[in-house]
DNA sequence: GGAGTGATACTCGGATATCTGGTGTCCGAGTTTTCGCGG
DNA sequence: CCGCGAAAACTCGGACACCAGATATCCGAGTATCACTCC
């Protein structure tokens, strides 16, 4: 799985915590977790493209969630970077074999293989999106530590727009 | 995900569908498939390393299941090819962001980003560890094709070995 | 002083290099078979 | 005819190229700001 996923829920999260309406640069966004500027835009821009984020072009611009963290699932963030499609992709080798018909009608049900793994990626799925980026902000909240909790928002405060 | 799981688990369930001690070769093994033979070979040897096959040397070599088929997870096979770490791998950047601590006991917890992806990981780790090679042999003995089925038997009853 | 206007500075967006890991292939190590030879 | 032995044939195993996708980067499109000018 790409890195880029960690830094796009990182990222969602921590815009998660900005006041309503406010932006964040990216460039900001990527001093404050440490991460290459010009790469974390790359990934930004999936955020966009999905629907996640709004873009503010231009010198007063920057980044924000596009609709409120409550609705947007892990697996809205995961999908943007990775892309939409299973991980496992069957190739319906059993065609191939020796003595397989070609009537189509046998092959309408996927082979067990597939559907195992599709069911597994399901189950993957379903967690991912039962977990919202409202969630994981909560937990960060009670969980991180206080100190590194203050001055990390006190850091981002200075950074804020509008 | 790697293309070599799809056809490592073919191979697996084929193996499991052949007599008690009975061995194929890699090669016959890649024809019944239509995939390429020294690439499968490849990933034989992955599950050869894991322990699931075994492999028997010189002229009258071929591959076999080391372990009866209902021991045998589908989570085995797919971690065989894949490698057993997590997919998601967490590089810490939360102790990179300006004014956090630098006391390990405040990183004891996973942060909730990666704890959420592992979870996540873990349910779909639970789906194909309940899955047996036994069970897709039986599953797939009852919904594919029957000529097929009978075909495809016979045409590895001619290479099957022992 | 206020409004208009052009230049400017700054930000995001897409197009462009680089590199690691999956993909694909090959030849050598090792074992069984087989053939030949001798008893 | 039977036992023995060496050579051969065949199989798997690991080492070696190749390529797609992730990684990393840069320059251009577009907009709010700002300074300057004019009324």
């Amino acid at each position: 799985m790409s890195q880029g996923v960690e830094w796009a829920l990182h990222c969602t999260v921590t815009l998660a915590g900005q006041p309503e309406g406010a932006t964040l640069l990216g460039r900001d966004l990527a001093l404050y977790h440490g991460v290459s500027e010009a790469y974390l835009l790359k990934h930004l821009q999936a955020l966009v493209r999905a629907g996640l984020l709004e873009s503010l072009p231009g010198r007063a611009g920057g980044y924000r969630l596009a609709r409120p963290a409550a609705e947007i699932s892990v697996l809205d963030v995961v999908t943007a970077i990775e892309g939409v499609g299973p991980s496992f992709r069957c190739s319906e080798i059993r065609r191939r074999q020796p003595g397989a018909t070609t009537e189509a009608a046998a092959y309408r049900r996927p082979c067990p293989i597939n559907a195992t793994m599709l069911a597994a990626e399901s189950a993957w799925r379903d967690v991912l999106s039962g977990r919202t980026i409202a969630d994981l902000l909560l937990e960060i909240h009670r969980r991180a530590d206080f100190d590194s909790l203050v001055r990390g928002a006190e850091w981002l405060s200075t950074r804020t727009r509008n």
